[in-house]
DNA sequence: GTCTATACACCGATAGAC
DNA sequence: GTCTATCGGTGTATAGAC
């Protein structure tokens, strides 16, 4: 049964990104790659003639786009503020696994400074950020506390990510994703 | 002038962290190692004739005995728990270059699972957040909460550093530090 | 203690059959 | 669209001269 796709485009984007969440980009071998997927050397190029590189471009590409569908969207959609940040939370719960999972900024970022993919990278945890800050600008707070703020949020869930894998215990993650509404519109922890 | 060391214990492990802080284990390779040193690859095995592997955890060993030294120790010394925060404070703030250095513990938590560097990582961490649960303990915090706060500092440590290395900025990661000891002993942010 | 030279496995990538 | 087979390069690691 060849001459049709041995796995839908979805799940292997799936596969392929916990390949890279789990080993970063270089720790992310096309043997491991290949054996996480099924797919054989030749035919993952078939799909991505452009390599490893575009592999990682479409995993977070895809990554970019569903947070913005689910999370980043909904922050600027109808609602109060605080609600609008529960859905984001939500969402982003739903992307973690519940914080079992790293996160492909912090798996990507590591090594290379001047390539595409770090600027990709870059432009994406900018642009969470952003949607943060406008959100919170929103509930009233000034611009440059809102921008703190959103800093802040994105940085605890980062690093309750890195807990989290550490320590194999995700419960700081939980706990700074249910503290993000207040933390966001009231300043509270 | 061969028969004598071409660079000194200290400096050696000096590049070798700064190498392995900003590659990652797998992104570290022994070339890189070899150009960063100055030392050839059989020079390198003469002095870590476990490989790569041995130099990892001896960059991780030397980091922990610094961090022992300098913020964990003085962390349970005397004086007023709020000023020894500080005091790690500063010592974290060097240590991590002003927010300008990866840590060593996202670095090296990447990829393998079941391996001795991972368990000395983890270990690293458990004795990092043992160490601040014990001195917001001392200002009067209940255990609970305290270890809560402890594990808070140390994600956002973490997640500021993951934000400085992506978008350039180590404002947040001053911040952090600069808030460190309102946010243990007072709940603060 | 450092070096050059080398072994061999694995890396990312490609050619060509089916 | 997937496969087997293979390429040149780089990976970690070692032998042996000085």
């Amino acid at each position: 049964m060849p001459r049709v796709s041995a796995i839908r485009d979805e799940e292997l984007l799936d596969r392929l990104t916990d390949v890279f969440r789990r080993h970063g980009y270089e720790g992310a071998s096309l043997t491991r790659i290949s054996e996480t997927t099924g797919l054989k050397r030749a035919s993952l190029y078939h799909r991505f003639p452009g390599g490893k590189s575009e592999m990682a471009e479409a995993v977070l590409t895809r990554a970019d786009e569903w947070l913005i569908a689910n999370a980043l969207g909904p922050l600027q959609g109808p609602g109060e503020p605080r609600d609008r940040i529960r859905t984001m939370a939500r969402a982003l719960s739903q992307f973690y696994g519940a914080g079992q999972h790293s996160c492909l900024l912090d798996a990507f970022s590591l090594g290379g400074k001047e390539n595409e993919l770090q600027r990709h990278v870059e432009s994406s945890m900018r642009a969470w950020i952003d949607a943060i800050a406008k959100v919170v600008r929103e509930a009233g707070v000034s611009r440059q506390l809102a921008r703190r703020r959103a800093e802040d949020a994105v940085a605890r869930i980062q690093g309750t990510l890195v807990v989290s894998r550490v320590i194999g215990d995700t419960a700081a993650f939980k706990r700074t994703l249910r503290d993000l509404p207040g933390a966001l519109v009231d300043g509270e922890t």
